[in-house]
RNA sequence: GGUGAGGUGGCAGAGCGGUUAUGCGUUCGCCUGCAAAGCGAAUCUAUAGGGGUUCGAAUCCCUUCCUCACCUCCA
């Protein structure tokens, strides 16, 4: 498969079985919002597809658990810093398992690496790379002449943007912080003084650590390339003097009316109350509608054109569950290798998800037309499934599954509701109905027969 | 100011030199006891403006305008 390449701005094919991949995580210092959910959906997402063509993917995804804003909200709240990350942590992974993210084969923990993070730093002071301060340990921009080449900047550039705090203590402007110096907890000792490590330099630790030297996928949000990635070449290739990831993926922002979410602008959507309203598969459709590369902008709109997508696909699942029609299955073998080419070949080409959405929904139609025209036989329901799930595995969606004994009880409440049907005692039998919709059951009436499903139960459909 | 990515029908969104992608929406119909869901048909001939290259441009080049992101923490 072809990914555009931040570095090399440029496509590039990705061949090797085996797939390391580093995702930036989250700094755990408030609640996760879309923008995050959407990035790491992204990779989600390219993760299951890669791992149903057969790769080996081994997946890392950092925690930054120690840093300045983390230890500013916890005095301001008057806890303890490590216990404000571990309680953000903790709602992490309620919010993504819930969103259906497969957990990462690891996602170390700054904290947890300190002396990963000691060591690296140390090599590059040893190398020439860092120096010791009067406030912490710094990089060196200037001693690295390719700093700049992901984000295509110039250093002049830098500098000449008057936004850098002024820093006396640096030798230079561009200069970052590995190590700062730091009485108060959370420190930990270190050769130059007690301390804590700067934003960037836990990455690099951590992706050498379980990813080794030269791994395949780098990837983030577009807003980490300067100057968190930027950085990171710079700590990681001064020691390894090798491209740290052979491709870099960014993902584009979410924007609410055009702008980003950002604190600052009070605009921030949480991913628990999103999923509150709108339930995981949703969110996922919304979130990989567009190509991930680019902004998309976060509206209820778009949110419910995803909801009523998603509708399509619960019912093409349960009529193919259900079916029992007569007919052929030509058109449908037909339709469903058409379906299946084209979804692989849009995630081949740069991880397009929207068109890869299209070949999907293009199936999901074709099942609900064949349903519909009452000629969806078990044949046809039984070529198309395996393909049909195959799809949903790799994008995350999960259609709501019943036990065999309310299949049982539901099918004889439609018994019921039938009998009362055909002696035309409508309001008996619609209370049935009402009955079985309290279980968030929908009965689909056919010709001659009433097909159900059970409905995710999402708060926003009104 | 610098750097990068963009501007496609009411909305979303592909295509990136050569059949009016597609989806949502809207309208009308079918189905139904009524609904719901689904299906069918119709609707919209779009490519920011202006030049140019070409037999041919949404796609390439120039130019103007606009938007967003990054240059400070950010997924």
């Amino acid at each position: 498969m072809r990914i555009y390449d931040t570095l090399g701005t440029k496509e590039k094919e990705i061949t090797s079985n085996l797939i390391r991949i580093y995702l930036c995580g989250v700094t755990v210092y408030d609640e996760s919002h879309i923008g995050h959910a959407r990035t790491i959906i992204i990779f989600d997402v390219l993760r299951r597809y890669l791992e149903s063509k057969g790769s080996h993917v081994k997946f890392v995804q950092n925690f930054t658990d120690v840093d300045d804003k983390i230890i500013n909200r916890a005095s301001t709240e008057g806890v303890h810093p490590l216990e404000l990350s571990k309680r953000y942590i903790d709602h992490y992974f309620e919010d993504f398992d819930s969103l259906n993210i497969m957990r990462a084969t690891e996602h170390p923990k700054a904290t947890e690496h300190m002396s990963e993070i000691i060591e690296l730093i140390q090599r590059l002071i040893d190398s020439g790379y860092a120096y010791i301060a009067l406030n912490g340990v710094y990089y060196s921009v200037s001693k690295f002449n390719e700093y700049g080449k992901l984000s295509k900047r110039k250093t002049e550039d830098l500098i000449a943007g008057a936004r850098i705090a002024v820093d006396e203590t640096k030798n230079d402007a561009l200069d970052f912080a590995l190590w700062k110096f730091s009485e108060t907890e959370p420190n930990w000792p270190s050769p130059w003084g007690k301390g804590r490590p700067g934003w960037h330099i836990e990455c690099s630790a951590m992706s050498l650590k379980y990813l080794g030297e030269d791994f395949e996928i780098h990837g983030g949000g577009r807003d980490l390339i300067f100057p968190h990635h930027e950085n990171e070449i710079a700590q990681t290739e001064a020691v390894t003097n090798k491209p740290l990831a052979k491709l870099w993926m960014h993902v584009g922002m979410v924007t609410i009316n055009g702008e980003k979410m950002s604190k600052s602008l009070g605009n921030i959507k949480s991913v628990r109350h999103v999923l509150a309203n709108w339930g995981p598969n949703v969110i996922r459709l919304f979130c990989i509608s567009g190509h991930y590369s680019k902004a998309i902008d976060y509206s209820e709109d778009l949110l419910k054109e995803n909801l009523v997508k998603w509708r399509q696909v619960e019912t093409a699942y349960y009529e193919m569950i259900m079916s029992e029609g007569q007919g052929s299955s030509k058109e449908m073998a037909q339709i469903l290798s058409e379906c299946n080419s084209e979804f692989d070949s849009a995630l081949e080409s740069d991880f397009n998800t929207s068109l890869a959405l299209n070949a999907f929904f293009k199936l999901v139609k074709a099942i609900n037309r064949i349903a519909a025209s009452d000629s969806m036989t078990k044949t046809i329901a039984d070529l198309v499934i395996s393909d049909f799930e195959r799809m949903c595995q790799i994008l995350g969606l999960q259609v709501q599954k019943v036990t065999e004994r309310q299949r049982f009880e539901i099918t004889e409440m439609i018994n019921q509701r039938e009998a009362l049907r055909s002696q035309k005692k409508f309001q008996e039998a619609d209370k049935i109905r009402d009955q079985i919709h309290a279980q968030n059951i929908v009965l689909l009436d056919h010709k001659n027969r009433t097909v159900w499903m059970k409905k995710e139960k999402i708060l926003a459909d009104p």
